[in-house]
DNA sequence: GGGTTATGTGGAGACTGCCTCCGTATAGTG
DNA sequence: CACTATACGGAGGCAGTCTCCACATAACCC
């Protein structure tokens, strides 16, 4: 769970941790954009003890992520071995949706990482797009997904879906019916091209 | 392009119509999350007379809008007009999404709206959904639409695909390519259901 | 233990944005 | 011109982000 860093003070090592819970509390409860300050407050710590160990609010969602993530590695590794290619694929964009449900609004900020790799997010967003990439290039060759679908498109999809089901979640909307439109499209005939 | 407020000082309705346009100009320029100091100050008005007249950030957004919903009803009629049922669906679609370009950052208010039938972007937003429907139920009776395809799931999955699009414009992806994913889903073959 | 110093701490405060309130200005009317 | 309903504007309260630096303290050495 500790993310172990480097070298610190004992203090500080001890500061780093509380913060950390406090924001996976924060940001669970209230969503990524809980206030920083409240933050700090629950992790009785002053502001600028924050944002030493976590100069912008991206890396504090990047280490608050960093937990779940194992999960996400897990699920993957499970969807990898399902022997249909499809469905592997299928499985990988629902565990990848599930993540990005982490916390509420969290599209939000892995999306803006896509653009500027400086972000914290940057890293855990690109392997992301690649697993997906991974998985359509199986479900290409040994499954029944189009050629002419490209990974960045259908993750950007993804992202997209997420981002609405996790904004709509009052109204009655399944997170499994906008999936299958995505799988098969609205239209009801194939032919590829 | 004047919303003809009822019975305004004439200062007043001037005032309205130049926060309007200086509204719409930052909004352009800086999206949807411009600062609202700053429409007032691009309007020469104090910050009371724009909250006078728009209460809310999403009544101003609402008013701003107003001019870009008579070309998106234009569109409509033309897709309508269309002979090719999915056509026209998809013509609708495409019309929708440029619209929730208009400024950066729209689907988020839009689909907000959704929730919250008070909004004052409530009502373009059912309107827009209700049209949907209509393409979407027409495209199921003499096109190729799925069944299995709702209306809200279709409206949801649309908004999430334009906020992406939106979002992730500098790195080179389509709408096009991002659509046609939606259309026929990233798997090759049909089979309703 | 006591002294020294590199390493951390916390909260005051600068800044920005949202929104309200009310003393003042002015358009419209007779 | 006087009068009043209507509208104006900006000061000020609030909340949030982030920085800076006087002060604390963990770690190391004797």
């Amino acid at each position: 769970m500790t993310d172990a860093p480097p070298d610190l003070r004992a203090d500080a090592r001890r500061n780093r941790e509380r913060i950390l819970q406090a924001a996976v509390g924060q940001f669970t409860r209230h969503g990524i954009d809980a206030s920083l300050e409240d933050v700090a407050r629950a992790a009785g710590v002053g502001a600028g003890t924050l944002y030493r160990h976590f100069p912008s609010r991206e890396a504090l969602i990047a280490a608050a992520l960093r937990q779940g993530q194992d999960r996400l590695l897990a699920e993957a590794a499970r969807a990898r071995a399902l022997p249909d290619a499809d469905a592997a694929l299928a499985a990988w964009l629902a565990s990848l949706q599930d993540y990005l449900r982490t916390f509420h609004g969290l599209p939000a900020p892995v999306l803006a990482a896509i653009e500027q790799q400086d972000s914290p997010l940057a890293l855990s967003c690109e392997a992301m797009a690649a697993m997906t990439g991974e998985f359509l290039d199986r479900a290409k060759r040994e499954g029944h997904a189009r050629a002419s679908v490209e990974t960045a498109d259908l993750f950007l999809a993804t992202l997209g879906i997420a981002w609405a089901v996790d904004r709509a979640a009052a109204c009655g909307t399944s997170t499994g019916r906008v999936n299958a439109i995505l799988a098969r499209g609205y239209l009801r005939d194939g032919g590829d091209r």
